[in-house]
DNA sequence: CATAAAATGGACCCGCAAGTCCAGATCTTG
DNA sequence: CAAGATCTGGACTTGCGGGTCCATTTTATG
């Protein structure tokens, strides 16, 4: 492992892991080598250990990082702007589309299941990932308290983990059964609950 | 493969079976070999072979099955009679403790996500069982519609499907996590929905 | 420009686990 | 009880893929 790294060493290392990142998306978890990631990425078994010395575990959990950062990312602006009725529609059409259009890959899933409750690192990376997108909602639905368009009785951060758990259920079982019903399903059922929660009371 | 078996040959073959399963359970698929299901049901590699012709793929969604079973009997007699609030309450405990005892084990996820989407096979296992569940449930609304204890304009499919979604959802957050509230909050979120209907028209 | 650290190439090792094979035991059934 | 199927034991093969090693080249820095 480099002490410090130079230019050319981190640009390398970025190369790997989105590499390895491709090759994951495109032929999953279990059917990826080491030797494909090599191969992808133009560069030589010693430097895979050179960058992660911890081997194909290290390579993993850096890609796991990159793919939980996409996550977020790809519902942006829309999840941290949770402002208005058609913030919210805006952001649940960018959550549809994205797993839309990525069909049967869900990259993130993937990498954690296979590592998931294996390594203590992997586990924080999702723990992490679901605490962030959980609170973004939740910032989402306090706002919209304040400005009396969801009732006062809901609980933010209940109602932000029913909803995450509904879409994370959906992409699921979208990977095993191609269908984007159960997500669109989740995700329309949820963000109903909070619209009629004013004139449920 | 034996054309026909013999009762001798069945009681091996279920050994086999339930040994890999609770071997998986265990241990996990990736660390479960060959040779760790021989061990534990006491056979030799060839007795594998005679019942699993293809190997690992086929011991695995033999497996795969038999938790898809246990997913819904674990469920009954609750989940087959859904027809009033305390039946769905009860549902609800039960689900709730079953993941809970198990802890972070979950069987069939963990099976599935290793050959889901690879094998044609594993994926008609988990659409049917994803069918069944949502579709006890999807009774149990249209039941308690009939008794107007749930609004008529709720479509049961659809409402069912959300719960589904969130049920996964929420048990896959539990194997990363350890967690059980984002589960409960799903369940708790998802029946509440169906309770209120009445109310919000 | 000298020198030490970092980066690179690629040959090599090694263990593991899936899968093969066949001889022999056991069962079924006419 | 005989004959053909089914069942069982376990040694053996094989290939794959993670991980090691070291020689060589490139880069940073004084």
């Amino acid at each position: 492992m480099p002490g410090t790294l130079t230019a050319k060493g981190a640009a390398t290392r970025q190369r790997i892991v989105e590499g390895a990142a491709a090759e994951i998306r495109d032929r999953g978890v279990l059917a990826t080598t080491l030797d494909d990631v090599r191969a992808r990425t133009a560069t030589s078994k010693s430097q895979l250990f050179h960058y992660f010395p911890g081997g194909k575990e290290d390579l993993l959990l850096a890609v796991a990082e990159l793919e939980a950062a996409r996550v977020i990312s790809v519902q942006q602006p829309h999840l941290g702007d949770l402002t208005s009725w058609p913030a919210w529609e805006a952001w649940r059409e960018r959550v549809l589309d994205h797993y839309r259009e990525q069909g049967r890959r869900c990259p993130l899933n993937v990498v954690t299941s296979q590592l998931g409750r294996s390594t203590p690192g992997a586990q924080a990376v999702v723990t992490e990932l679901i605490a962030i997108w959980q609170g973004e909602i939740a910032t989402g639905i306090r706002h919209m308290q304040a400005s009396g368009e969801i009732a006062t009785d809901v609980d933010p951060n209940r109602s932000a983990a029913a909803l995450v758990a509904g879409i994370q259920g959906g992409v699921l079982i979208m990977l095993s059964t191609g269908g984007l019903g159960h997500l669109e399903a989740a995700l329309g059922a949820g963000i109903d609950a909070l619209r009629r929660s004013r004139r449920s009371r």
